[in-house]
DNA sequence: TTATTATTGTCTCATTTTGTGACAATAATA
DNA sequence: TATTATTGTCACAAAATGAGACAATAATAA
């Protein structure tokens, strides 16, 4: 864990942020296969949210984001972008608010500002996996990895945001080459060729896969990886970066 | 110019309204093989802006963006989709604000809630050029089109939004085949590549044009366009909806 | 009427890209 | 030293795309 901030203790009168605007963050992890996302459990609730925050008044959008996010990650340079904006009056739920706060030994007044109606802008992240290890918060929120296809039941529209996240990543998946942000630095062309299929949810074919990658020259070939397994050892690559 | 609506004036004092979050849309229609977009210009200042609004209290966000699109084009049921949030402090601008609201006679008091700092939510729509009579307000704003070209200049971000909307349109142009909607009802097989033609920047072969959109089966041919002209009369084509 | 001109719809063939399998080159194990 | 599993690359087939040819018009000019 890197560059860890303290986590804010909500226990002001929304004094200091925009009113009614907060963002919601998808983060995306990759390990053994599988898709991650993470997931905060929030104390003495058993519910389950999306990492989320408020923007400051005097803060930009974006980089009350990156704030949420490398709260949660102790990660800053991670790979962020905003997916969709959700407003519907649906996702309002007092209710629900009002345990989270219980949870953590608050008694919301009747009128309090997080109980009100928000909009939500939600952002999806990539990140490699290893460089994190989930933060938690003074108040016991747990934050931990889940795999994307077994999430628990989530609060409010918060599976909205998932599913439109991951859509977002497959449509972007090829045109924007951004895969790599789920990687570590070095991978084998099996590493990410499990990756991509994982994302679009589709076998693809390993000779053509491997053609079509090479052929894009983003990619610088290292040493072989010696994995102890028998059969002939791959090639680990790079990513070149500033081919974007 | 059909089911127009009342433009609100705005005297009030921001109460009913989502407060620090507005709407601005970047309406797109296509003439004479160039892109348009409806721009006001608001009343005694000379500045020139993108449609926009505010959310309701108690209205989905995306239903906003609809009534302010309704309010400026007459129109319900446009394609209409939300492209980035717009959420930088930098944005703000009491100054521009001040103005336009001295335009329209109202001196604003130093607090005024229109002067504030707000976040707004991009959307763009594509619509039919002949069937909208772009709608000016009670307060002689002109609402009226003009050439994506040769834009004047705008205030605050709103050039930022235009070209969003466009890199965006043009992402999204052969993935969701959504280019039909700023054609008429029935059109030539030349109009849509002038279309595409014009929305991509560069010229496309003719026979690879027309060979890709039929092959996509999504076009009904109908009888044949008389024009007039000395040559071969082309086809008239209507896009079948149900494809999508 | 007949040639002329411009544009359209379609076809053909070349070129490029992608699908599919083959195969030699390993790296460990039996 | 053979066996097994996987990798990197090649070869060929199939599909998609580029590029031009050409006949079929719809008006106009001769």
């Amino acid at each position: 864990m890197k560059n860890q901030q303290p986590i804010e203790v909500i226990t002001h009168d929304g004094e200091g942020l925009l009113p009614g605007l907060a963002i919601d963050a998808v983060i995306f992890g990759f390990q053994q296969n599988q898709l991650k996302i993470l997931l905060l459990e929030h104390s003495n609730t058993g519910l389950f949210a999306l990492p989320g925050g408020f923007i400051r008044n005097q803060e930009n959008l974006n980089d009350a984001a990156r704030r949420v996010l490398a709260q949660r990650t102790g990660l800053q340079n991670i790979y962020l972008e905003q997916f969709y904006v959700f407003g519907d009056c649906s996702r309002h739920n007092a209710e629900t608010l009002r345990k989270i706060m219980i949870g953590k030994g608050n008694i919301p007044t009747e009128n309090h500002w997080l109980l009100r109606r928000f909009v939500s802008v939600g952002y999806y992240a990539l990140i490699d996996f290893e460089k994190v290890v989930p933060v938690s918060d003074f108040l016991f929120d747990n934050c931990n990895w889940y795999d994307l296809e077994n999430l628990p039941d989530l609060i409010l529209d918060h599976r909205d945001m998932v599913d439109k996240a991951l859509e977002t990543l497959r449509a972007n998946l090829d045109s924007k080459l951004i895969g790599f942000n789920l990687l570590p630095e070095t991978f084998t062309m099996a590493d990410l060729q499990s990756l991509y299929e994982t994302i679009l949810g589709e076998k693809l074919r390993r000779t053509s896969f491997q053609r079509k990658i090479l052929s894009l020259e983003i990619l610088e070939r290292l040493d072989k990886k010696w994995t102890g397994e028998a059969h002939k050892a791959p090639y680990l690559y790079k990513f070149i970066k500033d081919q974007l």
